[in-house]
DNA sequence: CCGCTATGTAATCGTCGATTACATTTCGTG
DNA sequence: CACGAAATGTAATCGACGATTACATAGCGG
């Protein structure tokens, strides 16, 4: 087996015309990126190293692209958070109602099924120690248009008279702290601890908004 | 000043007879955690060899006490429990109230309080990345006898027909992932992006828990 | 064609968790 | 009381990591 040798290109082997790459890798930050999303997915430690290394280049090689750790989970948090965005419209599209109860609903639901079947890709959107939250307002504005979002639906049914409550921040934090919580106590396993079984967690979401919905409906 | 020299105890000077220290350090496990529960309350990030600096210790000494990071993390975390238990007992006797449903919010209240006030250790006893749950039965039993406390108290309200629903499971379920989603906001960072000032939150934890009290409270 | 800039490599530093060999203190037992 | 075993701590070392620096190379524009 030969000594592991300097790994540069050969030196006059110019790459094939085909396929167009800008630098020396092609985009090596996306790459990056894309390998910090797997190495989450597959529920392992995110480091720099290990990234560089499914890129099949130097330790340092990301540093150019990145100042820092920080700043690669940041990256990362906003490719997260934008697939997120993209899957609760799609869920809200499909669900055109008038009836804002049910698209309040609507919204929990796709936030929950979202979160769980991507437990490691919410926990660095959301969890605020991958990295310094207040550095990338691309994730402070796509955070605030969901915010947006259900501020409206929760607006809309106040003025048709479907909540028992005026106190429509309260609500808004309460129900957003239903759904991050039970999220959380998926991601951080505590559903064994509560009796409740992998196959039945799903349904459980679906229960608990219906309970919270009911809870703040007129009666 | 001396240049750090070796702090071992004087060879021929036997030690007060008044405090009876058994080994070498006196009890070296009893101060590292002390230190590591300092270390988090600090917001400092936790590491074995921090935890003997602080102990005026060598780096491999806390090994011979822990046979992992894991190991040292876990006792941490059952000593904050305790003391989270003890706090949340405590306030339970504060408030005799026949109410069932008083006696609930008054448990969220002080879970939540207790939460925000020590939320390093919070995110330890909670969050499960800190070393793996499965390995302390005491903080399994610890935990267990708060979530039958609040059993009990749910069961008793249903008794006297104080709700409106009888699926006991899904509230309790919804309870907790309310209380733990609204702390694990706070943890977080979420609140300063929901437009939630800091002097604002305890008030704010107080209004969540009261709708959600009315939410479940027969009509 | 030449030089500037973007990008990647190599080498190095300091920290951390972890292991091992060795030293010292304490304790129980004969 | 002495001595050996067990408990406890130290020193040295390893490999992985984040980070920085000096250097090398590719590609673009004047």
């Amino acid at each position: 087996m030969p000594k592991l040798v300097r790994q540069t290109p050969k030196p006059r082997a110019r790459r094939q015309a085909s396929e167009a790459r800008p630098y020396h890798h092609g985009d090596l930050r996306r790459v990056l990126i894309d390998a910090a999303l797997q190495l989450a997915a597959e529920g392992a430690e995110v480091s720099v190293r290990e990234a560089a290394r499914r890129a099949a280049v130097s330790p340092g090689a990301p540093f150019r692209h990145f100042p820092n750790r920080d700043a690669l989970m940041a990256a990362v948090a906003e490719e997260a958070q934008r697939r997120f965005r993209v899957e609760i419209e799609a869920a809200l599209a499909e669900t055109p109602s008038a009836d804002p109860l049910a698209r309040f609903c609507a919204f929990g639901l796709a936030y929950l099924r979202w979160a769980m079947r991507n437990p490691a890709h919410f926990e660095i959107i959301s969890s605020g120690r991958y990295f310094t939250h207040g550095s990338s307002a691309e994730l402070t504005r796509d955070n605030a248009e969901l915010v947006a979002l259900t501020e409206r639906m929760l607006a809309e049914a106040a003025e048709q008279g479907l909540l028992w409550s005026g106190d429509l921040k309260r609500i808004q934090i309460a129900g957003r702290a239903l759904v991050y919580g039970f999220a959380r106590m998926n991601l951080d396993g505590h559903f064994p601890r509560w009796g409740v079984e992998e196959g039945e967690i799903e349904r459980m979401a679906e229960g608990v908004i219906d309970l919270f919905i009911a809870g703040i409906a007129k009666r």
